[in-house]
Formats: structure tokens, sequence, C-alpha cells
DNA sequence: ATGCATGAGTC
DNA sequence: ACTCATGCATA
């Protein structure tokens, strides 16, 4: 029994229903099992890396494959499947067809455009960095509340210094990560969602759970501000964080 | 490899 | 205002 993995909540049904008939010609991956997946990320990178190419040229040679170029962003993070499953699935059938290409052609690797020089003009914002210790204020935050209100976010923006889009951005981008990662396990827990636990007993401590650990003891001062916890209801899951290796 | 950001769709 | 797909900029 094959169980997606990520989010099975919305079937990719595509344009077709599975209906019962024989579908001898589109033999197309309907939505590959999280193995499949797994496995071809793995083929796609050692086979990239074989051919000697970066992770930026697969990206622009799926522009001029099929004129939507991606990042070598989108392409790290396909390999290390960091990305949900239905994007996975969306990706999956350009970079086979990218693979088989690359496979074939003998070196054909004229696929390299270097038009990256975009002509964006200075809209973006500065990527502002936030500090560890105040990272790791705002985790203590997210296992407390996944999903503040505007009205605690600007709360919490104020007593951290943070200008409001800063922390909102924060939780958006935090609630994102925790979707993604692959499950460890192997069973097959139905919508088993474990709760998180609220521990609102305790203003500080940053409980460094998830994924990235403040490596050197993380004593930070975080002092946990006014927080209404009248209002934060629990309603989290949060997914494990592991992958099983993290090859080459 | 990842953190913060943007923008299009949604609800 | 949130989710999702995606990426510039940076560690």
């Amino acid at each position: 029994p094959r169980k997606p993995r990520w989010t099975p909540s919305r079937p990719p049904a595509g344009a077709f229903s599975p209906s019962p008939r024989r579908l001898r010609f589109f033999c197309q991956d309907t939505t590959p099992t999280s193995e499949e997946l797994e496995q071809f990320a793995k083929d796609l990178k050692h086979k990239r890396i074989t051919l000697g190419f970066t992770q930026a040229d697969v990206g622009m040679a799926l522009g001029t494959l099929y004129g939507k170029m991606f990042s070598q962003t989108t392409i790290c993070r396909f390999e290390a499947l960091q990305l949900s499953f239905k994007n996975m699935c969306k990706l999956k059938p350009l970079l086979q067809r990218w693979l088989n290409e690359a496979e074939s052609s003998d070196s054909l690797q004229e696929l390299c455009n270097a038009e990256q020089v975009l002509a964006q003009a200075r809209k973006r914002k500065r990527r502002t960095s936030i500090e560890n210790n105040v990272k790791g204020t705002l985790e203590s935050f997210f296992h407390k509340c996944v999903k503040p209100s505007p009205q605690q976010i600007s709360q919490i923006a104020e007593d951290l210094n943070l200008d409001k889009d800063v922390v909102r951005v924060w939780f958006c981008n935090r609630r994102q990560k925790g979707k993604r990662l692959l499950l460890p396990f192997g069973d097959e827990h139905e919508g088993a969602m474990y709760n998180m636990n609220l521990a609102l007993a305790h203003p500080a401590l940053p409980v460094a759970v998830s994924s990235q650990a403040y490596a050197p003891a993380p004593p930070a001062p975080i002092y946990m501000p006014a927080f209404h916890k009248g209002e934060i209801f629990p309603q989290a899951l949060q997914p494990a964080v592991s992958m099983g290796d993290s090859g080459n």
C-alpha cells in the first residue's frame, strides 16, 4: 500500500478522471509515489552531475526546452525534495524530459543561455537578516501558535523591533517550510496529525525542536513579550523533519 | 543550500 | 490575509 506522504489532501487530479478504463495510451505517471519521486530526484542529481551540468544549467535548459525557465534554487529544491508533493509532480515530467535529452544527445550543451542580465531595477526589498537569537524567539512563538493573528503579529513585531511585514512573512515561510519535508516513518497513519502542545505556561525557553538547531546552545535571552494567550489556539501540525540521507 | 521576498490565486 | 510556487541574494 503506497501512501503519498506529503499532502494527499488534494489529489492532483489533473484534467482526467481515474476512470477504470484501460488507459494504455497515456501511460503518464498520474501521480507518482513518494518513493518514485525520491528515486527520480536522486537519479536526476546523479546523472546531472555525471554529465557535468550545474543546477543552474538545468534550470535554463528547461527554459529553452519549454520556454519556462527555472532558477538554480528550484532545481536544487527539487533534487533535495524540498518542494511540495504537488509541485514535485508538476516538475518531474519536465525534468524527466530534460534528462532524456541530455543523456541521448552527445554533448550538445547549447542549451545554456546566459540571459540572466535581467533588467530588474531595485524593486526588490533588501533581504533583512534576522539575528539568531531573534530567530529563536520567533521559533518559540511558532511552536505556540503557527498562525498568529495580524494583531499578534504586530505585537511580536513590536517586541522584537522588527517590521510587522517581516514577521508576517517569516511566519508564512515557516509554515511553508513545515509543509514540504518528507516524513521518516513508513506506515500508514491516516490523517494522524499530532497536535502541537502549547506550552503556554512557560514564558521563555526557546524549545529548539525543528530542523535547525541553533547550534551553540541557545541561551538567547529570548524574553517572552506580553502575548495574549487567551486567543492562541492549537491547530498546529508539525510534520517531522528528517530526510533519510543527505546524499553526496 | 537557504533565508527572506514577491505575486498570483483563494477564501 | 493566507497559501503556493518561485527566485534573488546571501551564507
